[in-house]
DNA sequence: TGACAATGAGTGTTACAACACGTACTATGA
DNA sequence: TCATAGTACGTGTTGTAACACTCATTGTCA
């Protein structure tokens, strides 16, 4: 019988709590990232590209090398000097060999990465409201902060 | 003055609470995932490999289409021809077209794909445990409810 | 000060994901 | 029963991520 075989198969593959958690964090991930996409590839930008911009305005006029950029982005990425190839060559941002530490090359945002970051603003916010706007502001608190204490493992 | 910049930069990229709750999931679920990768890495599997060795293990000897398996993925995938193209190539899983509906091709795992998942149950568990162990059961319980709400949106 | 480690960036290669398109088969309705 | 739409899978191509490695520059210490 074909039902109890798949039953035993469940128990087998028995998911303990933090499996479980862990299952539904990446399907929740993986639904918002997906929402996210939907506005930013339009734009020829992936989330990544998109995290450097708003890493880059934050960073203000002086810029970060490619080392800082990196550490900074939310998912480990061991390939920004392309990633930044191709924002330069879209016009999104500038880089520039530092004279005081000839290793480092600045990066910063030209205008058009400005103005462009600064466009989807308003529609990233407006996905992430409608994504996650049925929670109440106590829910998302919790929910934050769960996972704040989630990444701080022992 | 470099310091009244970037709090100026950072209010005009003044996070709302979803938004908020969007980075911190994205930043959890790279953490995680990443420490995931590292069990499975050493085996060649990605991620998503391993979920297709788990899905394929639920549904017991018969088996599932192609569209099957992308329907139970944790992230939408589109080529998923190849992704088992690559499985069937390392003889982790078998295909056969379906006799009944020549349009199928049914995937099973085969003895060295299912024993290959069965091994690394106790490391996967063990990786999850050392990612979440120190949150108490009922943490996870509200983090995993939130977090289906959040998915559950209206 | 001169060898050697450490740091930062870039490059060559491979494998994988995304997109669009094509092919085989099945179901449906006039 | 035949045209047509729909379904399921596969393929060609392109862009991107991952890994290992190299090159240039700086720091350090005998």
């Amino acid at each position: 019988m074909p039902t109890g075989l798949l039953r035993d198969e469940r128990q087998k593959t028995s998911t303990s709590l933090p499996q479980e958690a862990f299952v539904s964090l990446a399907r929740t991930e993986a639904i918002l990232h997906d929402g996210l996409d939907r506005v930013l590839s339009p734009r020829g930008l992936s989330l990544t590209q998109y995290n450097v911009l708003r890493i880059l305005r934050g960073a203000g006029q002086e810029g970060l090398c490619r080392h800082e950029i990196a550490e900074r982005l939310i998912t480990r990425m061991p390939d920004v000097t392309r990633l930044l190839d191709r924002m330069e060559a879209a016009g999104l941002v500038s880089r520039v060999r530092s004279t005081e530490d000839r290793r480092l090359v600045n990066t910063t945002l030209t205008k058009a990465g400005r103005e462009l970051v600064g466009d989807l603003d308003a529609e990233v916010a407006h996905v992430h409201k409608a994504q996650l706007g049925h929670l109440t502001d106590t829910e998302l608190r919790t929910l934050i902060d769960l996972l704040d204490r989630a990444r701080a493992a022992p």
